[in-house]
DNA sequence: CTGAAAGCGCTAACAG
DNA sequence: CTGTTAGCGCTTTCAG
C-alpha cells in the first residue's frame, strides 16, 4: 500500500479523515467514529485496527476548525481582561489556562470585546470585570459567560470575592494588634469611583471598631507605587496621628514602606502596613509585606470548570458563589505601640 | 419586510449571511462581497446599503469559524510557553496581544504543545523557546512559527537576545565601577545545564577582565528567592572575598539583598548587586535593583509583526533578527571600596 | 457493522 | 453588476 500522505492535487495538504479512510480502504463516517470513540456503535476489531494504523501512518491529526464547523463547538473559551498587565490577573491566567487544557479546552486571550464574542469563535468567556457595569457588552450575546470579580456576595453567573470584606478583614487585623488609628491608603481609585468595595470596607470595619476613618486619596502620578510614596511621604511631613496603614494594593503599600523607610520610620516597630492582592511583590518587600489574598486565581479555575460544564450540559448561565478572602501574615505587622 | 433574526426551523441561531441576503433580496455571494469589501468588484450602490441596512438589522456578525474553514486561515496566533508563571514571560504577553489584535489577529495562549499547534486551530506560533532544542514538536510541521529566546546572535526563524552579552554587560558595568571580585549567582540552573549562556557570558567577561570567575552553583530548596537568600547566607559565613554579585535572575538577586541586610552588609555602599530580566520587583526591592532588561516584550511584538507579515505573505519563515540588551540602573550598586 | 449524503457558514471561481 | 455552485474537513442522521 502506497503512503500516501499529501494529495497530489494540493501539495503540502495535511492529511484528513478522506485520506486515512482511503487509506484504511474504508468510508470517512467509519474513520471519524473510530478516531472519536463513538463506542456506542459497534465497529469490527479489524476495522479499528486497520483505521488506527493508517491513522497513525499517515499522521493524522483532526481540523478543529472543520470540528467545530460541523458541531458548533469550538472547544475554546476567551479569558477577557482589560488589565493584561496588572499583577493581581496575572495570577488568574495560569490556573484557568491548567483547568481548561484539562478538559480539553483551549485557551484566547483579549484585551478587547470587539469580534471576538460574538464571532462564533469562542464557546464561552470568562470576563474579569464588573458584572452589574452599564457598558456591557456580552448581556445581549447568548454566549455563556462568566465573570470573576471582587464584588460584594455572589451574584448569578459570576464568582467572585468581597474585597469589601478583604478590607475590613485587614483593618480588623490590625485592630486586633492593638491599632486604634489605621490609615487607608487608597491614592486615586480611577476605576470604582469612592463608592468601591474596598473603600466601603475600611470604612465600616474602621466604625465597627468605634475608630475613626482616614483615609488617604489623591493622585500625585500615575504610576502607583511612586503615588504611594508620594502620599505617604506628604502625611508623615504632618503630625503621625496614625500606626497603621492598610493599602488598596501591593504598590502602594510598596511606596509606602519606601516613604517609611525613607523618613526613618521602622516598619513594623513604629507603623504596621498591609497590603492588597499578595502579589509577588509583597513576598519580596523588605520587611515582606502582610497583604490581603484574593482568590483570584481558584476564582479563575473555578470560573472555568463551572462555565465548561454549563456549556457541555446545556446551560448558558451559572449559578453564582462567593470565596473566602485570607490573609497572608509575614513581617510588616506588629502590635500597637503603647 | 419581516424583521427575521432567526431562521425559524432552528431558534436562537445567530444570523447568517443568507438570513441577510434573504432579508436584501440578494444572494449570499453579493452579500460576502459587501460586507468584505471586496472593493475590485463593482457593485451597485443601492444593493451595498439595501445589504449594510439588513445586516445591522439583523445584527450579522461573520462566523470566523465557516469563514476559517473556507479560507484555511483562523487569524489566530499561538502563544506558547511552559513557563506561563514566570514573571520575565508575563513581560511579554500584552505587547503579543497587542500587536496582534492591531493586525486583526487573536491570541492563543498554550502551555502544551501537543494538538494545538498540529489541529488547525492556529495560523502560525510565536514559541519561548530555544529553537535548537531537540525535542523539537515543531520543526515537522508545515506551521509558521517564530521563536523568542535568549540565545547568541540571530538565528534564521527566531528574535533574539544575547542572555551570554547581557550577563557580560552586567559584569563589565560593575568592572568599570571598580570591581574586581563578582560572585555570579546562579543557584541552580536546571533549564540549561552548566554551559548556559548567562554563565558563559559571565566568565568570558570576568576573564577578559582578567579576574577570577567566582560562579555560586546550588541547590537548597526549589523556591528561587529563597535559594538565593541561603546561598549568599552561606557565602556570607565564609570571608567576604567578593565586592559585588550579579545574579541570573531577579528572584535570585533579591535573595542576596535579603541575605545581605540581614548580616548587615549594606548595599551598595558594601556590596554591589545586580540582577537579571528587571521584572517589576526589582523596581520596587530595597534597595531599587540595577537589573539587565531583556528585550522581551519588544521581541514579542516583533515576532507577531514578522510572523503575520511572512503568514500573509505566504512565507512559512522568518528572517531572525538579534535585539541588543540594556542595563536599567537603580540603586543597587556603587564604588568598589578601596 | 458500514457507507452515502446532507449539512455547518462562508469564500471564490465561474458564468452570466 | 449579480447569482450559482463547488468546496473547506468534519459530524451525524439515515439506510442498508
Amino acid at each position: 500500500m502506497q503512503t500516501l500522505k499529501y494529495r497530489s492535487d494540493r501539495p503540502n495538504r495535511r492529511t484528513t479523515l478522506a485520506d486515512v479512510a482511503r487509506a484504511a480502504g474504508v468510508s470517512i463516517a467509519t474513520v471519524s467514529r473510530v478516531l472519536n470513540n463513538k463506542t456506542n456503535i459497534p465497529i469490527a476489531p479489524a476495522t479499528i485496527r486497520k483505521i488506527r494504523e493508517a491513522a497513525t501512518r499517515l499522521e493524522y491529526h483532526p481540523n478543529l476548525i472543520a470540528r467545530a464547523l460541523a458541531t458548533q463547538r469550538t472547544s475554546t473559551i476567551a479569558l477577557f481582561t482589560k488589565e493584561m498587565v496588572d499583577p493581581h490577573f496575572v495570577q488568574m491566567i495560569q490556573p484557568v489556562e491548567a483547568a481548561l487544557r484539562k478538559r480539553g479546552y483551549h485557551l484566547a486571550l483579549c484585551s478587547e470585546t470587539a469580534g471576538v464574542l460574538a464571532e462564533g469563535r469562542v464557546d464561552g468567556a470568562i470576563l474579569l470585570a464588573n458584572p452589574n457595569a452599564r457598558e456591557d457588552l456580552f448581556k445581549g450575546l447568548s454566549l455563556p459567560v462568566i465573570y470573576v470579580w471582587g464584588g460584594p456576595g455572589p451574584c448569578p453567573g459570576c464568582v467572585s470575592w468581597d474585597d469589601a470584606e478583604g478590607m475590613a478583614m485587614a483593618v480588623r487585623y490590625l485592630v486586633n494588634l492593638g491599632h486604634r488609628r489605621i490609615a487607608g491608603l487608597f491614592g486615586d481609585y480611577p476605576d470604582n469611583g469612592s463608592r468601591s468595595p474596598k473603600v466601603e470596607g475600611y470604612r465600616r470595619a474602621i466604625s465597627q471598631a468605634g475608630y475613626e476613618p482616614n483615609d488617604w486619596f489623591g493622585c500625585f502620578t500615575d504610576d502607583q507605587f511612586e503615588n504611594g510614596y508620594l502620599i505617604t511621604r506628604q502625611r508623615l511631613a504632618g503630625r503621625r496621628d496614625w500606626t497603621a496603614i492598610v493599602a488598596r494594593n501591593d504598590y502602594l503599600a510598596l511606596g509606602a514602606l519606601r516613604a517609611l523607610r525613607e523618613a526613618g520610620v521602622s516598619v513594623p516597630e513604629q507603623v504596621s502596613v498591609v497590603g492588597y492582592n499578595d502579589t509577588e511583590m509583597a513576598r519580596f518587600a523588605d520587611p515582606p509585606l502582610t497583604s490581603v489574598l484574593t482568590p483570584i486565581a481558584e476564582a479563575g479555575a473555578l470560573a472555568a470548570i463551572h462555565l465548561v460544564d454549563s456549556i457541555e450540559n446545556g446551560r448558558t448561565s451559572v449559578q453564582g458563589m462567593g470565596l473566602p478572602m485570607t490573609i497572608t501574615e509575614r513581617l510588616s505587622c506588629a502590635i500597637a505601640e503603647r
